[in-house]
DNA sequence: ATAATATACTAACGAATGTTAGCGATGTTT
DNA sequence: AAACATCGCTAACATTCGTTAGTATATTAT
């Protein structure tokens, strides 16, 4: 009978979500089955319920710690005295580290939200339809003082994102940049297209 | 006994990929059964197969129509004779324009494919490979004639190919503003993004 | 050492899945 | 009208799924 490996001060539970985020973004939610993750974690598929309450758990988990990262995030920029271009450049950032490093659950937190289940389904979809508000608005505030062209802000708010979920295609390249020159790009050409010349 | 309906000229197995299509956007492909498209079709699931050989073909014939046009369109564009800007421009219109008005599809093929199984699943990887590595090439013509600012091509790539699957949340809004306004506001950014000043 | 708790196991469940077989009804061609 | 192909139906199949119950073993606390 061998346990659940735990190290640095991972919790079981806490070992067995990481391994659903690898599992989850390789075959999708559905696709991954409680005895795939069972065997990845080196145990019985029963025995996961010892630490989880249920499939549908594991991904609220997911779900919820990267939006609440953001959520954080966009709090703490929101209230920096600084321009909007600034701001937009200060997240976009974020979101690029957050891709960079916290792949699996940025990724799976991105594309298997929809198998969520109410009331954390409509939870989930109204944190990202206000976070996006809260993007666009700090655009329009940079539109209002000229520094980023006269653009529509939620279409730029979607660039933005869905650009920066592309990250998936760099991990999965086999010649990469560095992660470093990856951001500087990404900033440019991002930044780029936004600000007024 | 009601027959599946045939409308355009289209045959019944037509019908039952354009409901798939619809379905799988909507639920996921593996979350999507056979039972929900032989409801959506108007017909009992078994009757299916009179007219399709399996779930996986359907994917098949979506992630294969869709990749084909964007192929035979690079092949058009890149035979032109025009710099590089404009020819990344009418990729990109396309690349617009196909999320516009063949949504379902296009949405399923860019997420669902990896549902695919060998050979067609290298096959389509491969493709896929290959037309991002023509749609670099263009980028680089366009950075080695000073038109493009000095950028990593492959980067530029993806972040205008998953930009544009953005679109997907244009589709979902409430409050949208015109296909045409979006096409406008995105060749703006994206082409903003890239060009020298 | 003993008791208590945490964790893993085996076995099994009901439900849902993709798919096949066989039959009858419908539509088309001769 | 007869022959034939097309199409949809019911019934059923083998798997796989998430999950639970009950039990045994390992770890921790007393």
């Amino acid at each position: 009978m061998a346990r659940i490996k735990t190290e640095n001060n991972l919790t079981r539970k806490e070992v067995i979500v990481a391994k659903a985020a690898t599992l989850f973004r390789e075959k999708g939610f559905k696709a991954a089955s409680m005895r795939d993750l069972a065997e990845a974690v080196g145990v019985e598929a029963a025995s996961l319920y010892n630490h989880i309450k249920s499939k549908t758990e594991i991904l609220h988990e997911l779900c919820f710690s990267v939006a609440n990262r953001f959520v954080h995030k966009i709090d703490e920029v929101e209230a920096e005295n600084t321009n909007a271009v600034n701001k937009i450049e200060k997240l976009l950032r974020f979101h690029i580290n957050e891709m960079l490093h916290h792949y699996e659950e940025v990724y799976v937190s991105d594309r298997e939200w929809k198998h969520l289940s109410d009331p954390y389904l409509s939870n989930f979809q109204n944190q990202r339809r206000i976070y996006r508000k809260r993007f666009a608005a700090i655009i329009e505030t940079g539109i209002n003082e000229h520094q980023i062209k006269s653009i529509d802000a939620p279409t730029a708010v979607l660039i933005m994102l869905h650009a920066i979920s592309g990250i998936e295609s760099w991990h999965r390249s086999t010649q990469k940049i560095t992660a470093e020159e990856l951001e500087e790009n990404m900033i440019s050409i991002l930044v780029g297209g936004l600000v007024n010349r």
